[in-house]
DNA sequence: AAAAAGACTGGTTAAAAATACAGTTACTGG
DNA sequence: CCAGTAACTGTATTTTTAACCAGTCTTTTT
């Protein structure tokens, strides 16, 4: 057998967080994937170990393709894990942690710490677009587009937004869902439900786009 | 072990070019491997092989992952896998499989593999109840009650339904999302918008429920 | 003590990959 | 004959991923 120079510690967790990740789902994992499971900011940390365990010669690494991490030699024959209860889990997907904004304090910038109700993860393809955070609905000014009461929002912090949208707008201390109408450089908040009336939005007076709304939850169905 | 409906001779040559690949290189091939293994001009030609195969319950497909095929059934020869394909991705968040349902035809179980468009993940205290499956929403008929026409309604496979909870049932070939109301012996199904009928279920006609809504995801929000 | 290796954070960039959409062609079963 | 399915081509867009650079801090090794 080839010879393997030892492994430090942390090389011989990543080694056999491949093993593991193959067995499991198939497929080496990418750099992000190892970054996450352990606990990694940075996926260039999980890079310098692949570098490290290919110079050792315990894998090998295509380059050029996602996931082209191979093992080689007693490497490949990987003991089981799963029975170890505590084994380190395992990203299949990418994943969103989604902060909920509940009540929004008048004045404060949407993502404030003190909004967060609590977080939620979901996979990141759920929505067409990415979301930042679902924020909770309050009242039914759209309900005819089956946005109601105690729904959550998914919202991209963005202020790119299209005319026929809907949008997460500030209107001073006020945060409000509305679709956007711009026309004729003047801009309207349309709700969808004839009880509420259409905000203008007058020049000067104080308005911003806080984000897109990309989808929706709900998880208050139940009676 | 759930039935695999037969596949094409061409779906036949991906599923063994799929084998092949993990065999030779430790990990699933890319659309554009496989267009290019296969001669296809066009890595679409691949996609939709995939799909063709995860409908039919050869495969199931990771969205969003590269290489994110996994094998299932009697296409897995060698490769050993945790026998519920999951380990969560982070401690403390559990993670959901929901097989997304598109069409239901006629006659079929509803949890068929045939249906299985694709599988989102979810944490699973999203809902208050744990769904079991996502099911694409057709028509406007539950309107009012913020269910949309291409909504994905999370419903929990269970028989166990209240009065006046919304559910998935079934009329014969047919399945349909409403909300219940059994009163004196007779189950009607209500729809929440008056353009539809009200369903009388007749004593004797067949009828079932399939599942109890206990949440909703709209991924169409964009326009 | 100085140099090298190990273990990272943080940011950038370009290629790889997934995936949607609009078509085309051929075959098949009512 | 028509609708539906299978099997593609071609184009486009966005996300994922690999890979590199510049640092910081700590532990080994010489």
């Amino acid at each position: 057998m080839i010879d393997q120079p030892k492994l430090t510690a942390r090389q011989q967790e990543i080694l056999e967080l491949i093993q593991k990740t193959i067995a499991e789902t198939g497929a080496p994992p990418t750099r992000a994937e190892i970054a996450q499971v352990l606990g990694f900011k940075s996926a260039n940390a999980a890079e310098e170990h692949l570098q490290a365990l290919a110079r050792k010669g315990a894998i090998d690494l295509v380059s050029g393709t996602s996931r082209g991490i191979r093992l080689k030699g007693s490497s490949r024959n990987s003991v089981r894990h799963n029975t170890d209860l505590f084994s380190l889990p395992l990203p299949g997907f990418a994943q969103l942690a989604l902060p909920l904004i509940g009540r929004v304090a008048a004045g404060s910038p949407i993502l404030a710490q003190e909004h967060v109700d609590r977080t939620y993860h979901v996979e990141s393809h759920l929505f067409q677009e990415q979301p930042d955070y679902l924020l909770r609905v309050r009242g039914m000014s759209m309900r005819d587009a089956g946005i109601m009461d105690g729904d959550l929002l998914a919202v991209k912090a963005t202020k790119e937004v299209r005319n026929g949208q809907i949008v997460v707008a500030r209107l001073g201390d006020e945060v409000t869902v509305k679709r956007l109408r711009r026309q004729a450089g003047r801009i309207e908040l349309l709700p969808e439900n004839p009880d509420y009336p259409i905000i203008l939005v007058n020049p000067g007076e104080p308005f911003d786009i806080e984000g897109l709304a990309v989808g929706l939850i709900r998880n208050t169905l139940l009676m």
